[in-house]
DNA sequence: TATTGTTATACTCTATAACTATA
DNA sequence: TATAGTTATAGAGTATAACAATA
């Protein structure tokens, strides 16, 4: 998709407008990158770069299973505590329990997962995986594994642990 | 607008739940909390949810100004360096050409920032922050200065830098 | 009265195709 | 032909109100 750039250019703070008169056609028109270190200090910036960039990788993996992140989530939460309502997994998730609802749907409708009746309140519905979602899960597992891998490889000796250390902290409530 | 709902399909199989161990405690009326943590291991999930409690924050934040990060994120970049083109900034905070169009509409609207002649190509329109728009990015970054302050009280002595070094890692391309 | 699942709705964000005017 | 800005549109994601069945 993107191009690569190069020409880092010295950060010089005084931008020529000029020049480049770019008549060429085949030429060597370049895009000077724009300097974006108003914002590369900033946690709020770069975590959403960072997560744009891991799930974009994650997205495109998952979706050879076609499974989005969120339905991964799900069917992973309820492989490993089979029997819990929708509620339950929905504010787990930070998903409102209205739009639980589709998404549960399609996990449904592709025989991955079903509502199955609760034993003590006749509202709820327990979830479970069908045998199809565990081969499924797995399978997802397995890529997701792949691209935790990778991350690793980036992230460095002792990367994972200190940076699940440090998104925790900014995870916990105030 | 999917308002049909899945009438069909879902595999309708008596309900079988045979021993529903109901995940152990079953009763009293305590949430009791859902076990994530096949996903708290994730950096991929860890990186979510850690972006979302610090949007979460900075939305309300600058809702005061009645900005949200992406425009911010433009003002800032547009401050900087005054005469960016729209393609420029665009592709520099990873946003459609075609989406920043309205972004961009809303803050010339609002009189925070401006298109004007761009020298070499009439193509283009060079970018600038009106006086209000440097006033407003004035309070925003006194905004987010706040807000920064909260995440370095979570992180810790050196956390910010840790973090900012492993997140520009996960960033970069492969 | 409160809660669970549900529907409907609306608003944001994002992605793509196609147009226009320039280059 | 290619590019910058634009329009239109569609798809996800998300938030809220309201309703029926049940607690």
């Amino acid at each position: 998709m993107r191009s690569h750039r190069d020409t880092s250019a010295a950060p010089s703070s005084e931008v020529e407008h000029e020049a480049v008169a770019s008549g060429g056609k085949t030429g060597g028109k370049r895009a000077a990158a724009v300097d974006t270190r108003p914002l590369d200090g900033l946690i709020g910036y770069a975590l959403r770069r960072a997560q744009l960039a891991v799930f974009d990788d994650a997205i495109r993996a998952l979706a050879k299973l076609d499974l989005r992140p969120a339905q991964y989530s799900v069917l992973s939460l309820i492989a490993h505590t089979p029997g819990l309502r929708q509620s339950q997994v929905a504010e787990a998730l930070g998903i409102q329990r209205a739009n639980f609802v589709a998404l549960l749907n399609g996990l449904e409708r592709r025989g991955l997962a079903l509502r199955s009746a609760a034993p003590n309140d006749r509202r709820s519905h327990a979830l479970h995986l069908t045998e199809e979602g565990e081969r499924v899960l797995r399978r997802a597992n397995a890529v997701v594994a792949i691209i935790e891998g990778r991350l690793d490889a980036k992230l460095g000796p002792g990367g994972r642990a200190q940076l699940l250390e440090l998104l925790k902290k900014l995870t916990a409530a105030d």
